[in-house]
DNA sequence: TTGAAAGCGTTACCAG
DNA sequence: CTGGTAACGCTTTCAA
């Protein structure tokens, strides 16, 4: 592999000059040298270390991103997002897959420090446990001092700068929506409780049914660890119920495709006898039969902002500019319907 | 940050008995040295530079991953088996989206050569461009110089370690089941022709019809880009078609699915009217009305095994044990159906 | 068992 | 405009 050293020679200049030339330096250089360095770079099918440079300038222009699985599209949107602008601008991104297991977490947070990557986004919910979130202020101290940055994309419980959607609002809204049906009692599936984004939703979900001077039922509260099977756990647990709830509003899609194809396989019809919503939008919602009806979030957005926000907070942006929450929409799709009649919409 | 130099000082050892204790080196260390290293790292907080490290032993522990979109379904499994294997190994995954743009993917090889990745991984099928070749080859050189290792999870026409399924048989295997059900006019939706595995398998499609000895009616082979909408539109196209097929078999999932969705838009009951089948399996493939007839394959497994193989080679495995096809099957859903009768597999 | 010193490939500071 | 050189943080001979 040639080095910059052997570029230097051939281009008969200094190995400043060539630094200059090949790292794209304001500092001023003569046509002449600038030329053959170039040339002598091509020839030599010269690859700049960017190892070496980082070690130097303190810059890896690396970047990683804790999410909770690559195959759960909700993540991949965001990774989407999150790459894309990171391609523009000429970073790379390491992908962590943690399962949402705080050892794997915080292992991939040591590593990436020991990398040295410019910054970090969490992806997905903040845990609440208490050793973990010790441990990832430690970790995250190192990151500070390298003046590494730290973005979130949900709500946690240590010190990062917040691009989200507003939890507690998109449950407000959908419980608005089901109300507005004609829908009172309604079931809610929870996602893990020792998820901060799972206890804004189930907050939202509460303070709505008390704005609506609906009794809260606490059998109407399922839990599930927002995968499509627990969705499709939760459909059998709702066949026990008694009496039943009219509308079930899961606390994301994958559930709610999970209980609709329960419900259904329990021969259920969707949406005459049970109303079905969820929340993301993924791209699964649209292809389901009914089309699910959900609270869309901005999940490429929230990649793309969030890591625009990094990259503009690492070259010093000033923290007046930071901290953004997106908005959400309600789409409308065939899964609901008002309570006792039999058309959706009806 | 605290340097291996600020731990040896502190523990009162030389940098080298630091090192050997800190990297886990056979060389001998007093069991007093050790302990006086270790907890020097510990009080001070040391994180070794991973960026130093790999600068010295030519070992980056970072490997590369070239994809179309990491929100296709396709490409996120795949991924995710990279990464189980990878982070059981102590190796990072760098996720690049190319949207298989050949200017894209070359930028990306460049870059990862910079960082010096122990490997690279092409997760899709191969672009058959003369100019990407020659300009891939070249880099690919760069890397065959530092024993940088290249595993391809579809065949490529530079040199790589391949790690595929048998493309060709997968669309024979999927031909004989439509023909076994009794449908002789098969259309077929092909993937972007410069793309080797869409030759694959369109190849695959021809053989079979040979085989059968089916005609081959120009009119049945539809062309899409592997994406949804790109089944919408051949819905559309098939509504235009006379005679029409009584089956079509989409050369991917995505789009056997936008052409499901497409053809029940127009009207069509499917599997009555048309039976349609898909490849890969992908998740979606089960939610759809009706669910997915389809060639399931080994997604999770080609990430897995191809990162096993990647890392493998690095050490120095062998070329015996290199390149592995895996093996594909047929999965029966509610989507097919014989010719001219009104239920599946009546 | 230990340590001194030579790199690894860059950049950046400081003279010229 | 150019070049010498220290420094980045680590591993690895080579001697002792």
């Amino acid at each position: 592999m040639a080095s910059i050293v052997d570029v230097a020679r051939l281009a008969s200049v200094s190995v400043s000059t060539a630094s200059r030339v090949l790292s794209g330096s304001s500092h001023p250089v003569s046509e002449q040298s600038r030329t053959r360095v170039l040339e002598a770079a091509r020839s030599l099918n010269y690859s700049p270390s960017a190892l070496a440079k980082a070690m130097v300038t303190g810059d890896s222009h690396i970047v990683g991103v804790l999410i909770g699985d690559a195959a759960d599209p909700y993540f991949a949107a965001i990774v989407r997002g999150l790459e894309d602008v990171a391609r523009a601008h000429g970073y790379l991104v390491i992908v962590c897959n943690s399962d949402r297991v705080p050892e794997i977490e915080l292992k991939y947070l040591n590593t990436l420090n020991d990398y040295r990557v410019d910054g970090v986004v969490f992806a997905g919910g903040g845990l609440t446990d208490k050793d973990y979130l010790g441990a990832v202020e430690q970790v995250l101290r190192l990151f500070q001092d390298r003046a590494a940055v730290c973005v979130s994309l949900g709500k946690h419980l240590f010190p990062s700068v917040p691009v989200t959607v507003d939890n507690v609002q998109v449950v407000l809204d959908a419980v608005d929506y089901l109300v507005g049906l004609g829908h009172s009692a309604i079931a809610y599936i929870s996602g893990p409780s020792l998820l901060t984004t799972a206890e804004l939703r189930l907050h939202g979900y509460k303070t709505a049914l008390a704005h609506h001077g609906i009794p809260l039922n606490g059998r109407y509260i399922l839990t599930g660890d927002y995968k499509y099977e627990s969705g499709l756990r939760v459909a059998r647990e709702l066949h026990e119920i008694d009496p039943k709830p009219t509308a079930v509003l899961a606390s994301n899609d994958l559930m709610a495709i999970g209980c609709l194809v329960g419900l259904k396989a329990l021969g259920y019809r969707v949406p005459e006898e049970f109303s079905v919503m969820g929340i993301d939008d993924i791209p699964y919602a649209q292809f389901v039969d009914p089309p699910l009806t959900t609270m869309s979030l901005p999940l490429y957005d929230l990649g793309k902002i969030g890591m625009e926000t990094l990259i503009r907070l690492r070259h010093g942006g000033t923290a007046a500019s930071d901290g953004h929450t997106l908005s959400h929409s309600l789409v409308v799709r065939q899964s609901t319907a008002s309570p006792n009649t039999h058309g959706p919409d009806a």
